[in-house]
DNA sequence: ATGAGTGCAAATAGTTTGCAAGCTG
DNA sequence: CAGCTTGCAAACTATTTGCACTCAT
């Protein structure tokens, strides 16, 4: 499985990414290039371990990784997501397509839900006078091959 | 603000619980007990670490505080949640009315959002084969005080 | 009395910070 | 060439594990 290039449907969506970068005053390196190819490819969201070993041997430090993760997340590139755990995973925004997952708390298998009540719940909060608002919303289960 | 006792109006709700940990035969020791009691005072989701800090000094060890609380949550006496930094936090599930909160990134103040469309997406986690479903939504904003 | 529960110490996992050197715009 | 970005090392926070001892049932 092709571990640091992008094929022909992603790489697109990496270019329109890195412009946002650019556009939001970040510089553009082989590092956050190569880290926004990992997450296009990627079909389910990824901590910032995970997609620092599907770099190639050398790419970048992990460090770097985490820092860029944070900084894409802010300015809105990269979708924050927790584990039932607490790591924090992330997945690319693809446009608006704000959406969730379901992950398989056995063997991580992840699912897409394109159910959302972000708005509503944000809603809620602004009518509690709150600003800036944003919200975590992950699903776990066992799925179908983890019966256990 | 009384640190260690129960009030007249958690007593009750402290009681029915321990029944609960008996129930699923877990064993009542006076350091759960002292848990439950700060959980059940508390007007806000705790991690671990403050839960202790909320404890007489001497009443507990903080590790007591993680294998409780994680055995709570298993029996559902305890509902799990997440902060934006991925530390997870525990609140009591009152009765059944599973709920969710609205926290202050900045002062950490806390809301309790009755809205809740679990059910609705642990559907579609069954539609999709997985089972045990549950999930963790939590919202983040700057309070009225914090608008930074 | 028997096994669940506890405390203490130590190990882990995930993430953050400091600082000097490197590269982008 | 200014300053954002990176790498390396080290510090940190949250959480977990091992083991002997204690206590609830």
């Amino acid at each position: 499985m092709g571990k640091h290039t992008c094929n022909h449907m992603t790489e697109s969506l990496v270019e329109k990414t890195l412009l946002q970068l650019s556009q939001a005053g970040l510089r553009v390196t082989k590092q956050r290039k190569a880290l926004l190819c990992t997450l296009a490819v990627a079909d389910n969201p990824l901590s910032a371990e995970e997609t620092h070993a599907q770099l190639a041997k050398g790419t970048c430090d992990l460090v770097t990784v985490y820092r860029s993760l944070e900084q894409f997340e802010k300015i809105g590139v990269l979708q924050l997501g927790v584990r039932e755990n607490g790591t924090k995973v992330y997945c690319l925004s693809h446009g608006h397509d704000h959406h969730h997952h379901l992950t398989c708390r056995s063997c991580g298998r992840t699912e897409r839900v394109d159910v959302c009540m972000g708005d509503e719940l944000e809603n809620i909060g602004r009518s509690f006078g709150y600003t800036k608002l944003t919200h975590v919303m992950e699903l776990f289960g066992n799925c179908p091959d983890c019966v256990s």
